[in-house]
DNA sequence: AGTGCCGGGGA
DNA sequence: TCCCCGGCACT
C-alpha cells in the first residue's frame, strides 16, 4: 500500500517541475541559441541572413547610376512579401522587447531573412529567452493563439507600427512574426497517434475510426474533443523536411508533457477497474455501457493519458502557473473521482475500505 | 458546501 | 489491526 502512493507522487512532481520552466524552453532556447544562423542558414543555405539583406543590394544601387526600376522593384517586392505577414498577423510581434534592443537586431536579421524563413523572426527572439528577466511570465513567446497573452498591446497594431520607423523605404522591418508555427491535432487513442491539421478532420477520425461511427454524421456530442489534442507544429521544421522530429521536439509548445504520454500513460485508467468488490454498477470496460454522466466513462480511457493539462491541452499556459502551490503537505487532491463520488454517500458499502475509512483512496488512484 | 484524506483515537 | 471520525486543505 504504501509504495503505491508514493510512487504516484514521485512521477507527478517532476512535471510541475519542468513546467516551470526546466524542459518546457530548454528545446526552444537550444535552438534559439543557434537559431539566428541555423534557422536562417538552413533556408536560405549559403548566404547568411544577418550580414546583409537584399536591401543592401537595393541600396547599392541607388547611388549608382541608377535602377530606379530596379529599386522600385526591390521596394514592392519588399513591401509585398512583407506586408502580408504584417495584415496576416498583426498582433504578432508584440512585447519582444524585453531587452530593448529590437532595433539593434531588427536590421541585420531583416526582411531577408522574414521574407524567406520566418523562423529567423521567431527565433531571433528567443536569445533573450533570458525572458526570465521580464516579470511577465510570458513563455517561449506565444507561438500560437496569436494575441492570446500578448499583454498590453491592445488589438488594433498601433503598437506595433506605432511610427513609421518600420518603413523606412526599403527598410520595411519586418515584424518578426510568430505564426510560423502551426496548430496540429494529435489523436490520442492508444497507439494510434494520428496527427492531422484540423480539428474537424480529427473529429471526423476519431469518430470514425475509434468510436465507430459515421463519418458523415456530422451532429457529434463532442466526445471526440477528448481524444485528441493539439499541437503547435513549427512549420518551418516541417518544412525543412524535418517532419520526422515532429513526434519528438515539435518545437516548443508541445506539451512537454506528452514525451511519455503515448502508451505508458494510457495503461494506468485500467488498474482501478480491477477491484474484485466492483459493484455491478460500475462496468469497467470503456464503451460506456451506462452513460449515465458523460465524464466517468471517458475518464476510463485514452482521455485520462494527459492528466496535467487537465481540460484542454494548452499545456504551455497551464504550465506556467503551477510551480507556487503552497508548501502544503498535502497533495494537490487528485483529479480522478474517487469512491465517494463515485458511488454516492448512500453506497457507502461499495467504497473501498480506504475510502470509508477516510483514508487515501485505493481503488481510484490518482 | 462538498471532497479527499491526514492524524488520532477507540475497540 | 480494524474501524471511525475530527478536522483541515482544497475545490
Amino acid at each position: 500500500p504504501a509504495p503505491a502512493p508514493q510512487e504516484r507522487w514521485g512521477p507527478r512532481h517532476p512535471p510541475p517541475g519542468w513546467g516551470g520552466g526546466g524542459i518546457t524552453p530548454t528545446p526552444r532556447v537550444g535552438d534559439g541559441g543557434h537559431g539566428e544562423g541555423g534557422g536562417c542558414a538552413a533556408v536560405l543555405g549559403s548566404r547568411p541572413c544577418s550580414p546583409q539583406p537584399p536591401f543592401a543590394l537595393a541600396g547599392r544601387k541607388l547611388p549608382g547610376k541608377a535602377g530606379i526600376d530596379e529599386v522600385m522593384a526591390a521596394a514592392v517586392l519588399t513591401s509585398l512579401s512583407t506586408s502580408p505577414l504584417v495584415l496576416g498577423h498583426p498582433p504578432a510581434p508584440p512585447a519582444p522587447d524585453p531587452g530593448g534592443e529590437p532595433w539593434l537586431e531588427a536590421p541585420a536579421m531583416s526582411s531577408s531573412c522574414s521574407s524567406s524563413s520566418n523562423t529567423s523572426g521567431d527565433w531571433s527572439w528567443d536569445p533573450p529567452s533570458d525572458r526570465s528577466t521580464p516579470s511577465t511570465p510570458s513563455p517561449p513567446l506565444s507561438s500560437h493563439v496569436p494575441g492570446a497573452f500578448l499583454p498590453a498591446p491592445p488589438p488594433d497594431e498601433g503598437p506595433d507600427e506605432p511610427d513609421g520607423t518600420h518603413f523606412v523605404f526599403g527598410e520595411p522591418i519586418p515584424r518578426k512574426r510568430k505564426n510560423s508555427t502551426k496548430v496540429m491535432f494529435k489523436c490520442l487513442w492508444k497507439s494510434c497517434g494520428k496527427v492531422l491539421s484540423s480539428s474537424s478532420g480529427m473529429q471526423k477520425h476519431i469518430r470514425t475510426v475509434h468510436l465507430g461511427r459515421k463519418a458523415d454524421l456530422e451532429q457529434s456530442d463532442g466526445e471526440e474533443d477528448f481524444y485528441y489534442t493539439e499541437l503547435d507544429v513549427d512549420v518551418d521544421s516541417l518544412t525543412d523536411g524535418l517532419s520526422s522530429l515532429t513526434p519528438v521536439s515539435p518545437t516548443s509548445s508541445v506539451p512537454p508533457a506528452f514525451p511519455g504520454t503515448e502508451a505508458p500513460a494510457l495503461l494506468s485508467p485500467e488498474l482501478p477497474l480491477a477491484s474484485p468488490l466492483s459493484p455491478p454498477a460500475r462496468p469497467p470496460v470503456p464503451p460506456p455501457p451506462v452513460a449515465m454522466t458523460p465524464a466517468v466513462p471517458r475518464a476510463w480511457h485514452p482521455w485520462v493519458a494527459p492528466p496535467h493539462p487537465t481540460p484542454t491541452p494548452h499545456p504551455r499556459d497551464v504550465s506556467v502557473t503551477p510551480p507556487s502551490r503552497s508548501p502544503s503537505r498535502r497533495k494537490p487532491r487528485g483529479e480522478a473521482k474517487k469512491c465517494r463520488k463515485v458511488y454516492g454517500m448512500e453506497n457507502r458499502e461499495m467504497w473501498c475500505t480506504a475510502c470509508r475509512w477516510k483514508k487515501a483512496c485505493q481503488r481510484f488512484l490518482d
